[in-house]
DNA sequence: GTATTTGGTTTATAAAATAAACTACTTTAC
DNA sequence: GTAAAGTAGTTTATTTTATAAACCAAATAC
């Protein structure tokens, strides 16, 4: 047995569910992840800040007609970390 | 799907190994924690006092001989909690 | 005797998460 | 046209958590 690390990066409740989100649908607005997340707009910017710059996502910010737009697509190197993180935690959850 | 709210009780590293080990093996005291968590004692101490706050675990202190004896024991209460945890968690890992 | 180890607790510090406030526009209502 | 409200976020401040460091009391080793 014995507990191993838990990735911290992904250990946070919105992180997690971001990264989940993300794998399942590939690309993302942010306004769409704030609904389906039901955070707030502050912590979400906060938290996808942390997830680009480990790597996990890329955030691409432009222009809908007049709207700024920002999208996020997880990266391969967030796919694995999830998968790890998954792994990792199911030794916690089935003991 | 919908991300449904993860208890934040449970949703920490060291408290969720804790109760993790006490489920599987039903007693056990702090040492013993302690090296199967890879956890320091001061960590540890606050994070029982949470658990035991929380009605999760029941702590009982004895002595064994001349030593002082922390013991844990998981209460139903915490298994519930656990249980509803994993299948919370679940949601977030398989999307 | 004093130095170290054992079994912890308490307090202080660092790191996270969350909330509140703010920016920079755009749209709608008057 | 301009004031009010909405959209799409970011930044800063506050609260909560986790971790580390310091401490305490008793026992054992030297």
């Amino acid at each position: 047995m014995g507990f191993n690390q838990l990735d911290p990066l992904l250990h946070s409740q919105l992180r997690l569910a971001v990264m989940s989100l993300l794998i399942s649908v590939e690309t993302a607005d942010f306004v769409y992840i704030k609904e389906q997340t039901e955070s707030t707009a502050g912590n979400l910017s906060v938290q996808l800040d942390k997830l680009s710059t480990a790597g996990y996502i890329e955030i691409t910010k432009q222009f809908e007609g007049k709207k700024p737009k920002t999208t996020c697509k997880v990266t391969q190197k967030g796919v694995d970390a999830f998968d790890n993180y998954v792994k990792e935690i199911q030794q916690y959850l089935k003991p």
